[in-house]
RNA sequence: GCCGGUGUGGCGGAAUUGGCAGACGCAAAGGACUUAAAAUCCUUCGGAAAGUGAUUUCCGUGCCGGUUCGAGUCCGGCCACCGGCACCA
């Protein structure tokens, strides 16, 4: 009799012998893959069953890949700048430069009880000053060719964490992390110029496998439109104003046109009769934070006296201003359409502007419109010259015919903005740019960079859009590198995005002290191959790492243009009722007494089975008995049969192959749920075989052990040195299936009648078509009682008799 | 409002992509072993009806309809829940 399963007893001695003997080795020869993990930000919360999933997951396919002969490139680092670690210190009292030390410690430990195949040797963190170095590189890197720039406009604050917010940080109208409603707030920003890289970030999408869902909402994010920008003359004045609209076919349909209360001209466009009115709207406006205008469905506007003429057709036209209309999209400026666009329609109807259908539905003028009809399908009507066409081509073709007419020309427009860089907190990168009075914005000489993080007392955010570098004069007096006169330090920081965007460039060279990382090593080592992470970085970091990626490719750093080949979403995995864990709710479920109860093992198992990876699960603690027993009944039949020795019989022999067969099969469609139900389903029938032989044969057991050992290492180590080898399973490979071992001679199939199954018989498995219905007909000749009209055979499949009564 | 995703037993889920619906597991019930318990092993486990019984028949994958010899899977129309975007002209 073999000894019971002492999970205890394994682990701990496989951890100690993986330490003293690392499995992952790079002999120069076999090719690289790189799998990675989204570094974690070292909460003081300390890991929970749902971050076990996604390391799980990158783990098991890593082992994967490394038995199928790669060198494993599988890194972790800390992304432990920002708000949710210095939040974190603020609440408990200490510097954030002392709890991060220790949360990283924490969470390390209960990382490692994952046993997951990390290098650590490869460890970053991004608070340390010989990596923030780089980011700063990066950033100087970027103010040289222009894409980091200064400009003072209202940016999205959040009144709470009391810092301003890109864009992508405000979801519904509130901060991404905190929730507190955002206002506007006009401060002095640093800005990075992405937009000017949306083209390729919109069109490269195609050469990445991920997640369509991913794509698409990078592609939506982005927000390319096509159209034209249009010029119409203001009655009786010398300047023009121009719109952007994406329907130029209805520019017929033109009976008024909206400014953003912002627009340059807007107060300029005022009368002596509307001016106080016109004032008061664009004062009004200019208070209103961003959530109030998005609150305020109905629309509001005034009218500001002035008309603008209609290029097409002469026409006198009034010009209002409405807060509808966004300042920084387009041109500030639209031509409103009210027949055929739902906001136009609701305005000029609240207004009693006139209505201009100039697109037919169904052939017809509506007669009454009680909606706008917004399709571009339909012959053009009251539209001159280009009455008769469908409005479907001539929204293709009208930009390039008012650019012809020189009233207009054809444009793109992105909904992508600039992103908003820096923040007015402590706990980040300082920005390296010292402003002096003579020579401006001089950034930080390369060579004395990092620019690193003063220790202070106070690092509380003050609120008043200074960051609390500001008050430390000692830091912030310095002098210009340029010219030598005297100069004041930039006192924002770098948001917490900046250091994630590059890190996983630092991993394979994280002790170069001269370059970010070496030419060689980034061409032998990257991109990433498989990148895994949950979706609620779909707009952020994964938007700032393809950016950052093509400008370090386009200043030569690297020599690829994309990060991550392939991207991989975990579900999320949720408490009862599908309730997101969190400490408030109290429904944190902890990995560490499971690990203890029923072994790292058995946790990582469980984690895959709960449900399909790529989809949210409900935690249930109770299921982690079924692998657990499954884990011990696998123990007895391997060293049982490992101590029988029984020689392979052909039933042995083809269960193997089957079993390789299925294990890779699901492996590979990263269907890692049945690959687990897989292995209990096999298991259970060589338990049935072995029952009546007295045990399994050695190779089939081994075979079994290898595929097994991504998922449970300690078990399948253990195994694999009981079954006699000296070295790791790990250095074995992964098996591959002989379909023909695979093959039954005799199969059973399903004999229908009119698609109701009534038989099933067992065939031979190269048995004619023929005679398989006569085999057919015989099992289910009393049930045969009408006309038989016809006979179907799918070869290995199914027989269908269809009868008439 | 627009765009995605999901919907299958008491529960988590499976179904080789159009071919025996409910694999595998949890929970539950009964039994074996035990002085007893735990552990382990065996049996049952979608619903309804008929039969002493092995069994048989019908219904069943959110709802309604369609295509097909055959639909959880394909098509059309709905419903519910969960995400994302949301005045981008």
């Amino acid at each position: 009799m073999a000894v019971p399963y002492n999970h205890r007893a394994i682990e701990a001695k496989w951890r100690v012998n993986w330490e003293k003997k690392p499995v992952n080795v790079n002999d120069g020869k076999k090719p690289k893959y790189y799998c990675l993990d989204m570094f974690p930000y070292p909460s003081g919360n300390g890991l929970h069953v749902g971050h076990w999933r996604g390391y799980v997951i990158s783990d098991v396919w890593s082992r994967f890949k490394m038995l199928q002969g790669y060198y494993l490139i599988h890194p972790m680092g800390w992304d432990a700048f920002g708000l949710p670690a210095e939040n974190y210190a603020i609440k408990k009292g200490v510097h954030p430069a002392k709890s991060t030390a220790e949360n990283v410690a924490n969470i390390k430990k209960q990382i490692q009880d994952i046993a997951a195949i990390y290098d650590w040797d490869m460890e970053v963190n991004t608070t340390d000053p010989e990596f923030y170095k780089w980011t700063q590189w990066i950033f100087v890197k970027m103010f040289k060719e222009g894409l980091a720039y200064e400009k003072e406009f209202p940016i999205n604050w959040c009144p709470s964490c009391k810092t301003g917010l890109a864009n992508e940080e405000v979801v519904n109208g509130c901060c991404e992390r905190c929730g507190a409603t955002v206002t506007k707030k006009n401060l002095r920003q640093w800005m990075l110029k992405i937009t000017k890289y949306a083209e390729r970030l919109l069109n490269d999408l195609d050469k990445l496998d991920w997640p369509e869902k991913v794509k698409k909402m990078q592609t939506d994010w982005i927000g390319k439109s096509y159209g034209a920008e249009v010029d119409f003359a203001i009655d009786g004045r010398s300047e023009k104003i121009t719109v952007y609209t994406t329907r130029p076919d209805t520019l017929y349909g033109a009976t008024f046109m909206v400014l953003a209360p912002e627009h340059a001209l807007a107060a300029s466009l005022a009368t002596e009769e509307t001016k106080e009115a016109v004032e008061k709207y664009i004062y009004d406006a200019s208070m209103k934070s961003n959530v109030d205008r998005l609150q305020d469905k109905e629309k509001t506007g005034v009218f500001t006296g002035s008309y603008a003429i209609n290029p097409m057709n002469g026409a006198k036209i009034p010009i209002w201003l409405s807060d509808y209309v966004l300042a920084d999209y387009g041109t500030g400026a639209i031509m409103c359409v009210p027949a055929h666009d739902d906001r136009d329609f609701e305005f000029a109807t609240k207004f009693q502007i006139p209505i201009i259908q100039v697109i037919a539905k169904d052939g017809k003028e509506i007669p009454s419109m009680t909606e706008a009809y917004t399709e571009a399908s339909g012959t053009m009507i009251n539209s001159g010259d280009w009455n008769g066409m469908e409005s479907a081509v001539l929204k293709k073709e009208a930009p390039a015919m008012i650019e012809k007419m020189g009233i207009g020309k054809k444009t793109v427009n992105y909904k992508l903005r600039d992103w908003v860089f820096s923040r007015q907190r402590y706990w980040g990168e300082p920005i390296p740019i010292i402003h002096c009075p003579k020579c401006g914005n001089v950034p930080v000489p390369e060579e004395e960079l990092p620019l690193t993080l003063p220790q202070v007392e106070s690092y509380q955010p003050t609120g008043t859009g200074e960051s609390p570098l500001a008050a430390i004069d000692e830091w912030v007096n310095t002098t210009c590198p340029c010219c030598g006169g005297p100069a004041k330090r930039e006192t924002n920081t770098m948001p917490q995005w900046a250091g994630s965007s590059w890190y996983f460039l630092r991993y394979v060279d994280n002790k170069n002290a001269d370059e970010l990382v070496s030419r060689e090593k980034a061409d032998k080592y990257l991109p990433v191959d498989m990148y895994i992470g949950g979706v609620e970085h779909a707009v952020l970091h994964l938007l700032y790492s393809r950016f950052y990626t093509k400008f370090l490719c386009d200043i030569g750093v690297i020599d690829f243009d994309e990060p991550f080949t392939k991207l991989f979403n975990q579900g999320m995995i949720t408490g009862k009722n599908g309730i997101k864990m969190s400490k408030s709710k109290g429904n944190v479920v902890s990995p560490d007494e499971l690990v203890q109860d029923y072994g790292c093992d058995s946790l990582r198992m469980y984690e895959l089975f709960v449900g399909p990876p790529e989809l949210d699960a409900e935690w249930d603690d109770r299921g982690i008995d079924g692998v657990y027993r499954f884990l011990n009944r696998f123990w007895k039949l391997a060293s049982d049969s490992l101590e029988a020795n029984v020689p392979a019989t052909k039933e042995m022999v083809k269960l193997r192959h089957k079993l390789v067969y299925d294990i890779t099969r699901r492996l590979e469609g990263f269907s890692l749920n049945t690959v687990i139900s897989g292995f209990m389903e096999y298991t259970n029938k060589l338990m049935e075989i072995a029952k009546k032989q007295g045990g399994i044969d050695k190779e089939t057991i081994e075979t079994a052990i290898v595929l097994l050992a991504p998922f449970a290492p300690h078990i399948a180590e253990e195994l694999w040195e009981k079954a006699g080898h000296e070295d790791s399973v790990f250095h074995s490979t992964w098996p591959t299936a002989d379909e023909e071992a695979m093959k039954d001679d005799e199969i059973q199939i399903p004999v229908q009648i009119n698609g109701k199954t009534r038989a099933v018989i067992s065939v031979p498995v190269d048995i004619s078509k023929e005679e398989a219905i006569a085999k057919g007909k015989e099992a289910v000749a009393d049930k045969l009682t009408g006309t038989i009209v016809k006979e179907i055979c799918v070869p290995g499949k199914i027989i269908n008799i269809v009868q008439k009564q």
